[in-house]
DNA sequence: AACTCGGGGGC
DNA sequence: GCCCCAGAGTT
C-alpha cells in the first residue's frame, strides 16, 4: 500500500487536527514559556532519549545554576557533570559545555539562528537543530523524533523499519511536507510530539478518543500495535566489575574515567574488569604492586555486590573495601587520588558508584 | 550501516 | 522481561 496516494486527503485534515488537539491537551512545561534559544537548546539536549518527567528537574537546576550561555561557557566541567549526574549519556553534557564556549568565544555570544547554522554545533543533530530553529526562531523545519516516527507510521500506515537510513528519509520527507500545512511551525512540531507522548503512545494508544482516528491507516486496519516497525536491538553485553576501594582514615581513593568507554570523565574506584564473575578477592589477577597493597591492607568490611542495568550493558559489580595504613597511603596505583567524603560529594559519579557510596558511607 | 553511549519508567 | 524515551557522534 502506497501512503502517498492518500497523502493529499489526509494531510489537510491531519495537521490542523493536531494543532487543535495540542491547544487543548498540551502540558504546562517550563521550556514552553520562553523563546530564548539558550533555554530551548538546554531543554532539548536534556530531553534527548529522556522522558519529560526525568528531565524536568534537571532543566530547572541547570537554568538556576547557569542562567545565561555565558555562565555555562565559564562553568567548571566537573561541576557541570555533577549536575548532569543520573541523566546518562554524559557526552551530552560535555558537548553542551563545548558548544557554549564556542558560541561565547567564537561567535561573539550570538546564538546560531538557522537550522543549517545550528547543525554545525557539536551535540546538535538534525532533531535538535529543527527544534531550536522552529521553537526559538519560527523556522518552518520539521522535527522527527521517536514520537513523530510512531505517529506518522501509524496514521500513514508506513511499515518501513524506522532504524534504516531509507526509512529516515521517507519520514523526513513526509514530515517536511506536512509542516507546510502548519499555521505555526513551532506549534505544529510541539503538537505532533506531544500527541505521540500523550495520545498515540507506544503501548495502548488511546485510539477511541483520537482526533485523527478516521484518518489513521493503522486504526482503520487494526495495526496500532504493529506500527511502527523497528528492528530489534543487539542483546545487552554482560560485564563484571571488581572494585577495590582503598581507604585511609576518612579518605577514599578515586579516579577519573578517561578511557573510551561508558562514564567518561566520571569518577569511580580502582577497577579490575573480568570476563566472568569473580566473587572472591583472592581470585583476582591484580598487578603485583596492587596485590602488595591488598596484602598489607585490611579487608575492612564484607564485600558487597550490586548490579547496574544500562540499555546496552548489564554490569555486575563487586566492592572490596581495603583499609590502608598511613605508611602506604602514598603508594596508590597510578590515577588514583585521595578524596575526603565532602570532596566526593562534589565529584560526578555513575549511578552505580553514587548508590554504593550512599549505602555504605552515606 | 552498525556501534556506542545511561538511566529510568511503564506494562 | 521488554520497550522506549523531544538522539548524536564515531567507526
Amino acid at each position: 500500500m502506497n501512503w502517498q496516494s492518500d497523502l493529499n486527503v489526509i494531510e489537510t485534515v491531519f495537521v490542523p487536527s493536531l494543532e487543535r488537539w495540542y491547544e487543548y491537551h498540551k502540558r504546562d512545561l517550563p521550556w514552553r514559556h520562553t523563546r530564548n534559544p539558550y533555554y530551548i537548546w538546554l531543554s532539548e539536549v536534556i530531553l534527548q532519549q529522556t522522558r519529560v518527567a526525568q528531565g524536568k528537574p534537571y532543566y530547572e537546576r541547570f537554568i538556576a545554576a547557569y542562567p545565561t550561555i555565558n555562565d555555562l561557557a565559564h562553568a567548571d566541567e566537573r561541576e557541570l557533570l555533577r549536575l548532569w549526574q543520573g541523566l546518562g549519556y554524559y557526552s551530552r553534557a560535555r558537548n553542551l559545555h563545548q558548544t557554549a564556549r564556542h558560541i561565547t568565544e567564537q561567535l561573539n555570544g550570538k546564538f546560531p539562528e538557522t537550522y543549517h547554522e545550528l547543525l554545525k554545533m557539536k551535540g546538535i543533530g538534525v532533531y535538535t537543530a529543527a527544534a531550536i530553529a522552529s521553537f526559538a526562531f519560527g523556522e518552518r523545519v520539521s522535527v522527527v523524533d521517536g514520537n513523530v516516527y510512531r505517529v506518522l507510521a501509524r496514521v500513514f500506515g508506513i511499515d518501513e523499519d524506522i532504524t534504516t537510513t531509507s526509512a529516515k528519509k521517507t519520514f523526513a520527507a513526509l514530515a517536511a511536507r506536512l509542516i507546510q500545512q502548519a499555521s505555526d511551525p513551532a506549534t505544529y512540531n510541539q503538537a505532533i510530539m506531544e500527541f505521540g507522548a500523550i495520545q498515540c503512545t507506544p503501548v495502548a494508544p488511546d485510539c477511541l478518543l483520537c482526533p485523527v482516528q478516521q484518518q489513521c491507516v493503522a486504526y482503520l486496519t487494526g495495526q496500532q500495535n504493529r506500527l511502527p516497525i523497528k528492528a530489534k536491538k543487539a542483546p545487552v553485553r554482560n560485564r563484571y566489575f571488581q572494585y577495590l576501594i582503598f581507604k585511609n582514615g576518612d579518605k577514599i581513593a578515586m579516579r577519573e574515567r578517561t578511557d573510551r568507554d561508558i562514564w567518561q570523565n566520571l569518577y569511580d574506584f580502582y577497577l579490575l574488569e573480568t570476563d566472568e564473575p569473580k566473587p572472591m578477592l583472592r581470585d583476582l589477577l591484580l598487578p603485583d604492586s596492587v596485590n602488595e597493597l591488598v596484602q598489607q591492607g585490611v579487608l575492612s568490611t564484607m564485600p558487597t555486590g550490586a548490579m547496574q542495568l544500562l540499555s546496552h550493558q548489564r554490569i555486575q559489580a563487586m566492592f572490596y573495601v581495603i583499609d590502608l595504613p598511613d605508611k602506604l597511603a602514598g603508594h596508590l596505583p597510578t590515577g588514583l587520588k585521595w578524596y575526603s567524603q565532602a570532596m566526593i560529594g562534589d565529584l560526578p559519579k555513575p549511578v552505580l558508584i553514587a548508590n554504593y557510596l550512599e549505602k555504605s558511607f552515606g
